[in-house]
Parts: structure tokens; sequence; C-alpha cells
DNA sequence: CCTATGTCAGACTAACTGAAATGT
DNA sequence: CACATTTCAGTTCGTCTGACATAG
């Protein structure tokens, strides 16, 4: 394998002047790059810590919305509309996690058309221990203020609501 | 297809209010979740825009890297280091950029073991009209201010020099 | 009839691992 | 020899399209 020496430079800063002096200034495209290496690098930290438990962050996030409810199950479509995930993702992610014995399906009472995936009592279990070793590492944002996280928060909400993402 | 009616509230925001509930306040929890939903938003609208001409985000990444060099051609390994990819997503990438005619390889003279990936003369044509339409778009990102967008390169610099992303 | 729910098959991007060929 | 560069085969993840059966 090829030794990954980290640059001596920001790649993003360096970025942003040639793009200044061949196209004009853009802090669009500035922010666009911080955001998008943020995400892989946040994205690879919390996988890595999830990954003992046969997680990925995505299935995570289905297990913990899940404990959020109060009867421990929900609808896959409200899954997907909550996640923000393709209806053929959400199949997927609870695939995964029936077989890892996290969730179990059983089909909707109130919607024949429906299925429900409900957290087990292994799924509990799991998600507690997760949830312990992802906040001892605050999430990989431990570097950051708590002010800043509400920054970040508060930035790019607007950005999401101007995306549509919900109902402002 | 199922029509995706919008959430009327915010379901960050309320997962945010759940999770102090049942393990306490975490903004962390907070920033992290608002990254990976704006950079899913972001990458699906600056791919939207870019598709027209074959490319991907990550495409056209590497085409302006190229436009940026001073001879139009970087080794393979240098790519990977400014856009922080794998070596085989940057075979991939360079692949596929070389089906399309937008980039040639050719050997390195300084290095034997090397490849060269030149930009060619529709790459750089290519390069510029996706640019004029990113631009015009200002990357998905307009509706935030430039003091906005510098405010998070600023507060995600921090996060990439703690996660080790260069030489701070 | 029209729409919503979930699944399936298939294509695609990009990441990764492990291995190999080639060259420094 | 140890190491760097690139490619290849194969796996995984999640997204997407189009189709379908089923039910409201």
């Amino acid at each position: 394998m090829p030794k990954d020496h980290s640059l001596n430079f920001d790649p993003i800063e360096r970025a942003f002047q040639s793009w200044k002096e061949h196209w004009g200034e853009s802090t669009s495209m500035l922010a666009i790059t911080s955001v998008m290496r943020a995400q892989q690098l946040l994205l690879a930290r919390v996988d890595a810590i999830v990954k003992p438990y046969g997680l990925t962050f995505a299935r995570y996030e289905a297990l913990v919305l899940l404990t959020f409810s109060r009867a421990g199950a929900l609808p896959l479509s409200k899954i997907g509309q909550r996640l923000q995930v393709h209806p053929t993702s959400v199949t997927n992610i609870i695939d995964r996690l029936e077989k890892s014995g996290l969730v179990a399906r059983r089909p909707n009472p109130d919607d024949g058309r429906g299925i429900l995936a409900e957290i087990t009592a292994k799924g509990r279990e799991v998600v507690e221990e997760a949830t312990r070793d992802l906040m001892a590492e605050e999430f990989g944002m431990g570097a950051l203020s708590s002010e800043q996280h509400r920054e970040l928060f508060t930035v790019l909400r607007e950005l999401r609501v101007a995306a549509g993402d919900f109902e402002a």
C-alpha cells in the first residue's frame, strides 16, 4: 500500500486560490468542497466506530429512530421519510438489520399494504452500546465546541430549507 | 412511485429533542446529522447539473484539478492526494474520463512507474461549460451569503485539521 | 380508477481489500 | 531489498429506475 503522507497545505484553500485566478472568486465552491470533505471524514470515523456491532451509520440511524418511537416499531415508509432515504434503500437497510436479529418485520395492523419494522431486545442492547461508543468520541466532532456544533446546524438548516428538505 | 410529501417539521431538530430525552444532549449529533444531510442534498444537486456532460461531481473535480495544473497533466497518484480519493477510485474516475475523450493517459517521463492524466481540448471545453452552469447555480449554495460560506469553511477546516486531513 | 406500499431485478458510483506487475 | 505506482478482481454500501403485486 502507498504510504499516505498527508499534504503540508490545505488542498481546499489551494483550490480556492486557483479557482479565483481562472474563473473568479467563488465562496460557494469553497463551502461545498468543505462540506463534502468533512462528510467524508466524519462518515469514515463513525462507520469505523459502529462496525464492531455489524452496523453502518445508516443502519445505526434506523435503529435509533425505532428506539425513539413509542411502540419501538414504525412503517418502512415512515422510516424512509424521516431518514430521507430511498424506499429501496429502506428495504435493504431493514433486510440487513433483520438478518442480524436487531429488527423484525411484522404486518401493519392499520394498513394491509404496510410493513412495520420493530426493534428487538438485542437491537436495543446493540443501540445502547453503539451510542455509548459514539458519544464517547463525540461523533468525530470533538474538535469543535458546542457553539460551533449549533452554528453548523443553524447555517446548514438554512440550506436544507432552501432545498425543500422540509416545510419551514 | 410514492409521492414524496415533505415533512412539516425538521427531522434533525426532532431527532435532537428525542435524543436529549433518551441519552442527554448531544450537539455533536446535531452537527453530524446536519453535515450528512447537507452533503446529500448538495451532491444530488451538483451531480444533476453536471450530468448532461456525462460527468459526476467527482469526475468534474478531477477535470478542474487538471485545468489548474501548468501542463494540463498530473500523475494519478497526485490526483488521489489532492482530491483525497482512493487509488482504485482514481483509476476508475480516469477510466471514465478517458472513455469520454476528456482525458488521455500517457507515461510519466519523470517516473517509469507513473501515469499522467492529461486533459484534452474537448475536456477543456466541457469543464468550461460545466463550470458556467455550476457557478450560475452557485453550487446549490445560493441560499447562503458569502460570509456564511466562509464561516462553513473556517469551522469545517478545524474539523479537517483535527482529523489529520493535512498538516496544519 | 388512481394512488400508496413494499419488493425485486438490474445498473451505477465510489469505497475498500488483497494481490499483482512494474519500476525506483 | 523495501517501497511507490497503478491496475485488477471481487465485495460492500447506498442510490436510482422500472416493474410488479397488493391494498386503500
